[in-house]
DNA sequence: TCAAAAGTGTTCAAGATACACCCATGA
DNA sequence: TCATGGGTGTATCTTGAACACTTTTGA
């Protein structure tokens, strides 16, 4: 254990910083979680939600970690989008940073902005200017959102729960950013078999109520071991 | 610049290395670079290419620095995989290390091995096992490897200059681990309209000789800006 | 002249797209 | 009763998949 120690020892540390893009849905529209920074430098600014790893969690940890402390949220979806290590990427000094991507159930959502920390939902189309190279980070998360959205029924995790067809059709939009026809979609959705129709109806958008969805997690699961690949 | 340093600096700071999955193609097969590690722990054993970031450089360019030094090879496409932070991956001690993918052209395929550091092409096809999560990496790497090459052209990197049609094939197949129809292929990769047919001949493979191509890279590029995407 | 790889078109099936009307309900 | 959003089926087009023979040339 001596020699590597001493190895290792010749080799500089780095502060590591984990930032989340996290994507939600609501009124029709895709929105991103963010926050006025707590801290210098940049204090007031628009920022992501991030924080710095900690000796004992991986990255994976440190994220869930700083996304339940400001905001309270569990067991949220969550996955590695890309790493930052630009040399003067912090104006304050050398970060490098890990940026995750996250999905925030539709029926979360509200209490993610209950915080104490000043969390806010800004809809995609009018983001403000975030601090250092978070709008880049922002544009990656959405290209790997589009992208995910083709090949994954990643609309169930921003809706968990009970959902309508047409709310699902209108995230789905929100994230093309274009028009779909309904009748091609639900098609398509169903041919999926992944959905169980449920009893009872959605009425706060119709008089005529649309029928409630949820998500068959098990016939999923069995479908991917088996080397299904979805195509939305 | 005094209070965020205070405040930077009540957080740890961590050992960042890189690691690179460096792909080939040579003789039919899809080919990984590994050598045997020349330090403790685990020296001797089968390792991905890989160093500590240094003060003064950003990711990618340790990457590539990394990958000079230990094969003579510049200008080579690399781009991030994934980051890997598990608290306990590495026995001697905490490392973050960020995973790099790279493919080396065929004609630069030899020179790769011909490194003091004792660089090894292996086939995919029985790769051995690595040091700690490597294998791991390995096989992220190929993922993206497969799905890069049905959304971009990334067989022109692997064959930099001139090819031919069947050795473009065999690349494809060698990614896909599966055989394609040559009158389908061509048909697909000649729609794309990026490709200029040389005059010239490669007659290693047979008496008839088949014909040269090579990328057009500027043809291409107009494309990608204009919003085209590549199928394969 | 023949062996060995290069080169070439057409048919068919499946999946994607376009499109218009009836239904249920509460106000 | 009517305005509003929910729900349904068919025809057409596009795309991918299957498939066999001719060409060139050096040995």
């Amino acid at each position: 254990m001596k020699i590597e120690k001493q190895y290792y020892k010749e080799h500089p540390t780095f502060h590591v910083a984990v930032d989340s893009i996290i994507f939600g849905f609501d009124q029709g529209e895709l929105k991103l979680l963010i926050h006025k920074r707590q801290f210098e430098p940049a204090k007031g600014e628009w920022s992501l939600f991030g924080g710095f790893v900690q000796k004992d969690e991986s990255l994976d940890e440190a994220a869930s970690r700083i996304l339940f402390e400001l905001t309270g949220l569990n067991n949220i979806y969550m996955e590695e989008l890309q790493t930052y290590g630009e040399v003067d990427r912090d104006p304050a000094g050398r970060v490098i940073s890990v940026a995750y991507y996250a999905l925030i159930p539709a029926k979360e959502f509200s209490e993610a902005t209950s915080s104490q920390y000043g969390a806010t939902w800004v809809s995609l189309k009018d983001l403000p200017p975030l601090i250092m190279d978070h709008n880049v980070m922002v544009a990656k998360g959405l290209r790997r959102l589009k992208r995910r959205a083709t090949s994954q029924p990643i609309g169930f995790e921003l809706l968990q729960g009970e959902f309508t067809m047409p709310q699902l059709q209108a995230l789905y939009e929100a994230i093309y950013q274009s028009e779909l026809d309904k009748r091609n979609f639900r098609k398509k959705i169903l041919a999926m078999d992944v959905l169980i129709k449920l009893e009872t109806k959605d009425k706060s958008s119709s008089r005529k109520g649309a029928f409630h969805y949820r998500f068959d997690q098990k016939k999923y699961e069995k479908l991917v071991d088996g080397g299904y690949i979805f195509t939305i």
